[in-house]
DNA sequence: GCGTTACATGTCACTAAATGACATTGTAAA
DNA sequence: TTTACAATGTCATTTAGTGACATGTAACGC
């Protein structure tokens, strides 16, 4: 196994520890030391890891906010968003593990109005999921990625996941509302098309250039 | 003077030492004793108003969030967004010392990349004026406060703002563009209202209620 | 006016978070 | 094997942050 590979899964395995111990006594009552020794490594390890004990939880969200990038990245030009998430996105879709995670994910965002500290390590994830879909807008629509219409869209659309993510998590804990995957896909697909400020939702064509046949390659040396 | 009133003139106080220090010489150089030192207070003191010293420079965002959303709490219906800023944001608006807190916002934002516990404390001044934003659309649109749909608006447009700000702010210390007041309030109209996902921009006439000829004491009632 | 109350702040001891310095181990390539 | 390097462990140390209690001070009733 890499080496980076391996860190990465002693940050995971931290993280789900951290997780899971705020989620028991609440992040006040959970120390540094504590998290260390439930993931078996020294304290000193997983201040390595991470600049605060609240921010152990933030691999945690950024693995799920990652694996949905990831769908991103693979959607097709000619595919509307609602395709693309019936097809991509269900329970039977993940691992056993992933879908562990989330369940820890959905349970910590339940929390945030009790732990502002939760908090900033929520939004600190949403900025990085932000970054994920500037590329993927910018890619999807062929435009640069410092373009300030793309950063806008990006913004909007990672609001409403976030709202989207934070209401569901918030009715499936505290009011013990179970909605289906293919629910939770729709209201989510309607709340992106709804923020987005741009048309990347729908299927888009590739640019027709004026000059060649052969466009996406010099497209890609345009930007 | 009122006792709650001279806490917030103290919070205040200490957070522009903050920022100030902040700025200087960079958050992790700057300690407690140091920001309570400068505003003339025991450390302790600081401890009492912060839960860290990141979170120092929160009171001087939302202070601007604030002053932005008593704008748009005086928002009178029958007026475009474009319009009210126009009338009511601009240099001339302002008292000089939130002219001086605006500065200190602006330089701090553009150290958003370099310094990432002040985007935490950013982020959570941002999900504040979120939650102004939920009350100022609702009250607009007539719409209870846990409206998904209300909420959704706030956060795209809570996005919008956020996108703008940081755009311009970076703008003007990184690369020094003097941008004129009248060019960001049309930015940020523009912005907001591409961002918006309910029509909360333009002009709204009352409610017209079925049974009733004076609607707004009802409509009140009705949330 | 005076005492009473409530609350903000100061002082100081203390716990917990976080870092620095250096030794040790494990793993990958030469 | 040996070398090399990155990750972790150990321990001392610094800094962030809290608890407990004393002190000052402004508002309130009398």
């Amino acid at each position: 196994m890499s080496r980076s590979l391996a860190r990465e899964n002693t940050r995971l395995d931290l993280s789900r520890h951290a997780a899971r111990l705020f989620l028991e006594r609440g992040i006040a009552d959970t120390s540094g030391d504590q998290i260390a020794a439930a993931a078996g490594v020294a304290t000193r390890t997983l201040w390595r890891y991470f600049r605060s004990k609240e921010s152990a939880v933030e691999p945690l969200f950024a693995q799920s906010s990652l694996r949905f990038a990831a769908v991103l990245r693979r959607w097709p030009r000619e595919v509307a968003i609602e395709d693309l998430f019936h097809a991509s996105l269900g329970p039977d879709k993940q691992a056993p593990q992933d879908l562990a995670d989330d369940i820890l994910v959905v349970r910590l965002l339940a929390r945030l109005a009790d732990e502002p500290a939760l908090r900033t390590a929520w939004l600190m994830s949403c900025h990085l999921g932000e970054e994920h879909l500037i590329e993927i807008i910018a890619e999807r629509l062929d435009r640069p990625r410092g373009d300030f219409e793309v950063r806008l869209c990006a913004a909007t659309v990672m609001a409403a996941i976030r709202i989207v993510d934070e209401t569901v998590s918030l009715a499936a804990v505290k009011h013990g509302l179970k909605t289906t995957t293919a629910e939770v896909n729709e209201h989510l697909a309607q709340a992106i098309r709804r923020a987005s400020t741009l048309p990347f939702c729908d299927p888009v064509t590739p640019r027709i250039w004026p000059d060649e046949k052969h466009a996406p390659s010099s497209a890609k040396a345009a930007q």
